[in-house]
DNA sequence: ATAAAAATTCCACTATATGAAAATTTTTAT
DNA sequence: ATAAAAATTTTCATATAGTGGAATTTTTAT
C-alpha cells in the first residue's frame, strides 16, 4: 500500500498551503485530495510539479517519507559495513541471503552483484578458506558486470568499493581507472563525489599497503602517481578538508615507500597533528596506526 | 511533456538489465515499454518500486535526468548567491520577478518569500535606500512564513540563511533558536546539515560582527554562547572539517571580543594556518580578512 | 545466414488517475 | 452562538494508466 499522500498532506499543512493553491495549474482539487488521503496513487509528472511548488526536492521529500532516514540504498551499504566492522558473519549471512533470494526471483544480475559483495565480507569475518577456483568464479561475476556498465553511479562505486581488497593489483587498477572515467559527469552530486574518491583512497591504499603481498615496495609507483593526480583532480573543493588531509596522509606514505622516509613521516605526522587539533581523535588514531604499519613493514 | 521514461531507458540498457527483468514483479513488460518510450506517465509508486531494483535512489536518477545537474531547488539558490556575489542588480531583478509572477498566479506564498528575500539581496547591491516601513513589513512577511513552518527543511533553513543580515539581533537570535529546534530531525541528511551549522555560523557572526551597530562588543554573549555550543553539536561528526575549522575560528573571535585578546587571535591565526597548510588558500583568506576587520573594529 | 532473445505494436480489457460540481466539514468573523 | 466563508471530501463521469497476450520487428549470438 502506497502511503507517499499523507507524508504530502503533512508537509503541506505545516507549509500552510491549501489544497486549492497547490493544486492550482497542476492537477484538481478533488484528486489532490483523494491522493493525500491515500486513495490514490499520483503520476510522476505531477508528482514533481507539486515537490517544486513546496520547494522540495524529493530526496528531501522521501527522507521524511521514510521517517527521516536515508534511503533504502544507502541504508543497505550503510547496513553491510556496519555488519563487517562489528564482525557480525550471522548479520552478513542474513543480508547475503536476502539478496540471494531477490536474484532468484527477479534474474536482475545486480542482486547477485550484491550477494558476492557481502559474501567477500562474510568469508573474512569468519575466516573461511575458499577454493581459488570458486573465489575467482565470484569475482569475475562482480567485475564483468562492472565492466559492462557504461556510467557508473552511487552503487557501482559503492560495490566496488566493498569488494577492491579481493582483486588482483593489475584488476584493481584496471577497475579503478574505469571509476574515475566512467563517473566522471557526477562533479556536482556531493554523495558520488565521496564515493569516487573513497575508490581512489582505497585504491592507493591498496597498491602501497601491506594488505598487498608484492615483494618489491614500489611496484606499482607509476599508477599510484596516476591516482594521487585523480585524487587531487576530485576533490578539488576547498571545502572537502578531510580529502585534503586523507591526501596529505597519502603523498606521505607514497614518499615514504619511494624511500624518502623523513619526508614522508613528517607528512602522515602534521596530518595527524592537524586532526588532533581540530578534535577529530579517531580519524588520527586511524591515521597513526597506518602509519606505524608502514614503517614496521619497510623496517621489515 | 515528460520525458523521465527516455532516461529510465538509458540506465537500464547501461546496466545491462533487460525490459522482462525489470517489469517482472512490478508491472507488465508491455506497460513499461510504453513508459520508457515516453507514450504514458507512470504512478509514483510503481517508480520507486522499479528505481529500487536498479539499486538507483530518486535524486541520482533525477540528477541524471536534469542532465547531471542538481536539483531546481538547489540551482535556485545557487543562482541568487552567484548573483548576489557578483553584483548583477539586473539579474537579482529578474529572479525576483519571476517569483513574483510566480506568487500572483498561485498564491503560495513561499514564491512571495522568495521574492522578498531576492529583493533584500537586490537592495544591497544597488544601493537602494528604502523607507523603513517598507523594509519593516517586507520582513514581517518573511518572519511570519518562518514561525508558522513546523518543521524546517532546506528550503526554509536557505531562505533565512538569505534574510539574517536584515533583522533585528532579538529577532534573529529568536529565529536561529527556532531554526535550531525545527531542524532537529534532519541528523542525517548531510544538506540539510550543512545549512543548519551555515545558518548557527552566520548567527554568531552577525552577533559578533562589526556587521551589527550595537555599541558594547558583549551585548549578547550569552546568546553567542548558546549558539556556539549548537554549532558543536551540530558537527559531531569527526569528518566535517570545515566545520570544525569554522568553530575554532567563532570560538577566536568570541575570546577576542571577551578581552581575550591574545588567545583570540592565536586561536583565529591557527585555523587559518591549517587551511593553508591544506592548501585552501582562498578560505583562508577570507577567514584573515574578517580576523583584520575585529581587529580593525576592536581598535576604533 | 540463421536462430534465439528482446523489444515493440496492437488488441481488448480492467483498474484507477483525474476533472467538475455538489455536499460536507472546518475555520473564521461577528 | 450563528452565519458566512473557506477548505475538504464525495460523487460521478471520463480519460488514461496499466494488464495480458499474440503478432511483428529489431537486436544479438553463433
Amino acid at each position: 500500500m502506497i502511503t507517499y499522500g499523507k507524508t504530502l498532506r503533512e508537509i503541506r499543512k505545516q507549509k500552510g498551503v491549501t489544497l486549492k493553491e497547490l493544486a492550482d495549474g497542476i492537477c484538481s482539487v478533488s484528486f489532490l485530495s483523494k491522493f493525500e488521503t491515500d486513495a490514490s496513487d499520483i503520476t510522476l509528472g505531477l508528482f514533481t510539479r507539486i515537490l517544486d511548488k513546496l520547494m522540495l526536492t524529493m530526496d528531501e521529500f522521501l527522507f521524511i517519507h521514510n521517517d527521516f532516514q536515508p534511503s533504502q540504498l544507502e541504508q543497505f551499504f550503510k547496513k553491510v559495513k556496519g555488519a563487517y566492522f562489528s564482525r557480525n558473519a550471522t548479520l552478513l549471512k542474513e543480508l547475503k541471503e536476502e539478496e540471494l533470494r531477490k536474484w532468484k526471483q527477479y534474474g536482475v544480475e545486480t542482486y547477485h552483484c550484491n550477494a558476492l559483495m557481502i559474501q567477500v565480507s562474510e568469508r573474512i569475518v569468519s575466516k573461511k578458506i575458499i577454493d581459488e577456483d570458486v573465489q575467482a568464479h565470484d569475482i569475475k561475476v562482480l567485475t564483468d558486470y562492472l565492466f559492462q556498465v557504461e556510467v557508473w553511479g552511487y552503487y557501482e562505486l559503492m560495490l566496488y568499493n566493498g569488494t577492491i581488497l579481493l582483486l588482483q593489483p593489475e584488476m584493481a587498477i584496471l577497475l579503478s581507472r574505469t571509476a574515475y572515467e566512467k563517473s566522471a559527469r557526477y562533479q556536482e552530486f556531493d554523495k558520488v563525489k565521496v564515493a569516487i574518491s573513497s575508490v581512489l583512497f582505497n585504491t592507493i591504499i591498496f597498491l602501497l599497503g601491506p594488505v598487498n603481498r608484492f615483494e618489491e615496495p614500489l611496484t606499482y609507483e607509476k599508477e599510484i602517481a596516476e591516482f594521487l593526480s585523480y585524487l587531487e583532480q576530485v576533490s578539488i573543493s576547498e571545502r572537502n578538508l578531510l580529502e585534503r588531509i586523507q591526501l596529505m596522509e597519502l603523498k606521505g606514505a607514497y614518499e615514504l615507500r619511494s624511500g624518502n622516509k623523513r619526508d614522508g613521516i613528517a607528512k602522515i605526522e602534521e596530518a595527524v597533528l592537524i586532526l588532533n587539533k581540530l578534535k577529530a581523535h579517531q580519524l588520527a588514531k586511524n591515521m597513526e596506526s597506518y602509519l606505524q604499519q608502514i614503517i614496521d613493514f619497510s623496517k621489515g
